[in-house]
DNA sequence: AAAAAAC
């Protein structure tokens, strides 16, 4: 199967998909769909995250839909809210022509509209597990007309805290006529148990057995110590050529703390976790999604299946507890055939951890160089310079400014009035650059003082601008860096 | 032992 064309689907449905510019199918997509189109089975499909296993299961659950019975027809069990409102959406754009409809459920969220959407016989239903079980104990969740039930990321679906609302609804399921699709990125023991209990016959496909990450992700780890972690992740945001990242922390304390932090140094920063109420989460992922803000800040609530375009980094400030939850965080970056960046930051203590990731995911993770100042300096520079470059209207300015030019300047070279006007511009940035070094970064010594010796015999330098660097600053080292990343 | 997930 070379293209989605050769498969047997609903006019309408093909539309969609062509509106949707999938063309070339992922190999669990090729695995998968020929089975799922065909005689009702139940199934189980091991792929690693990110391989396009929403249309895996979704083109074939719109096909066994029938929109004219206004009945709930396919259910959608996901592990976090923000992924369950991700794969809605998504099966309402494949939907869209078939006059098929998907409605998200989960908590945090109103019921009215919940309550209404399952009233009017919605066709597809895509939920946290627990206000599932809430509306199927309320009895507005109906199960009877159920043609497939389906288990996203089923390991973490399996897992401790979700088990009993998982059986609740599996159990409440009439096996007559309905089939259970299980998607998970291992086979565990426990995923295992539930397919032995709850799946008939289930056919097995299973892809990419060797490699578990994107071949397109590229794996760093830097050495620090914890009370280094904040300089250093500075320094790899700041020397990034493009940063669109994602940074994880353990607990959501720390997520909160490291907002803090970064905002004060003048990054512009969001944060997601599971003690914000639902609001505002949805809030923060769209502007996220938008590229309003290109920091995000999360626990691992954001680790698992969320499929936000381009993320240039995800940075594990620390590593995962569990393991498998490195290879869901960093599958945010690398989609799709684009490059991307893991990098963790590690202290001695949990240096044991990389091997032993490199020994699971069959992967190398290189070993870093932490940038140094001059390195975060020299990019600064580089970044403002670019921006000198994108004004439009330069052209005009020159004329306009034309006899003040030649007058003044013109016995300066360039590299002087360049320079001068970034000093004036960008004082901060300078100081920083003088700055000694805080405790604990002894190998940034040599930094600077060359660039100041170089300039300091040039004509102008020695006055002007920089003539007041004696008072000395006490805001954090950082410039507001609206604009620059 | 953390995070997620109903009110």
């Amino acid at each position: 199967m070379k293209t989605f064309t050769e498969l047997p689907l609903d006019p309408s449905l093909m539309r969609a998909i062509a509106d949707l510019k999938y063309e070339t199918p992922t190999p669990i997509q090729a695995q998968a769909l020929p089975i799922l189109l065909g005689p009702p089975t139940d199934f189980i499909g091991l792929a690693a995250t990110g391989t396009g296993k929403t249309a895996a299961f979704g083109i074939p659950l719109l096909e066994r839909i029938d929109p004219s019975l206004r009945k709930l027809q396919g259910l959608v069990l996901c592990p976090t809210r923000e992924l369950a409102m991700q794969v809605s959406g998504q099966i309402n754009l494949m939907g869209k022509h078939m006059g098929i409809r998907s409605l998200p459920i989960y908590g945090g969220a109103e019921y009215g509209s919940q309550i209404r959407g399952l009233k009017e016989g919605i066709n597809v239903v895509v939920g946290t597990p627990g206000r599932l079980v809430d509306h199927l104990t309320k009895g507005g969740l109906k199960l009877g007309d159920l043609r497939a039930l389906i288990l996203d990321e089923a390991d973490e679906m399996i897992s401790m805290g979700f088990k009993e609302d998982l059986e609740a609804i599996l159990k409440a399921m009439p096996r007559a006529g309905s089939n259970i699709w299980l998607f998970s990125a291992t086979m565990s023991h426990d995923v295992r148990k539930v397919a032995d209990t709850y799946l008939r016959h289930p056919a097995l496909v299973q892809v990419n057995k060797k490699e578990m990450l994107s071949t397109t992700v590229d794996q760093l780890y830097y050495s620090t110590n914890e009370s280094n972690k904040l300089e250093v992740l500075c320094k790899l945001i700041d020397v990034a050529e493009d940063f669109y990242g994602l940074i994880f922390c353990q607990t959501k304390s720390m997520v909160t703390d490291l907002t803090s932090f970064l905002t004060e140094r003048g990054y512009k920063v969001d944060c997601l976790h599971g003690d914000k109420d639902q609001k505002s989460r949805e809030r923060t992922m769209q502007s996220y999604r938008d590229r309003r803000v290109s920091i995000l800040i999360c626990t691992d609530v954001a680790s698992r299946g969320l499929d936000v375009k381009d993320v240039t980094h995800v940075i594990n400030y620390s590593l995962p507890r569990e393991l498998d939850s490195y290879v869901h965080r960093i599958g945010r970056t690398a989609r799709s055939g684009k490059p991307g960046f893991a990098m963790s930051l590690v202290s001695p203590n949990h240096r044991y951890l990389i091997s032993r990731i490199e020994k699971m995911t069959k992967s190398r993770i290189r070993e870093g160089k932490i940038p140094t100042s001059k390195d975060v300096f020299k990019k600064k520079i580089k970044k403002i310079l670019a921006q000198f470059n994108s004004q439009k209207t330069f052209a005009r300015a020159i004329e306009m400014m034309e006899d003040t030019w030649k007058t003044e300047i013109a016995q300066m070279t360039k590299e002087e009035i360049i320079g001068r006007f970034l000093m004036m511009s960008f004082p901060a940035l300078f100081e920083e650059a003088k700055q000694t070094k805080p405790a604990g970064f002894g190998r940034d010594k040599e930094a600077f003082p060359r660039v100041q010796q170089r300039n300091s015999h040039r004509r102008g330098f020695r006055h002007g601008a920089h003539s007041n660097t004696h008072k000395r600053k006490k805001t954090p080292p950082y410039f507001d860096r609206s604009g620059f990343n």
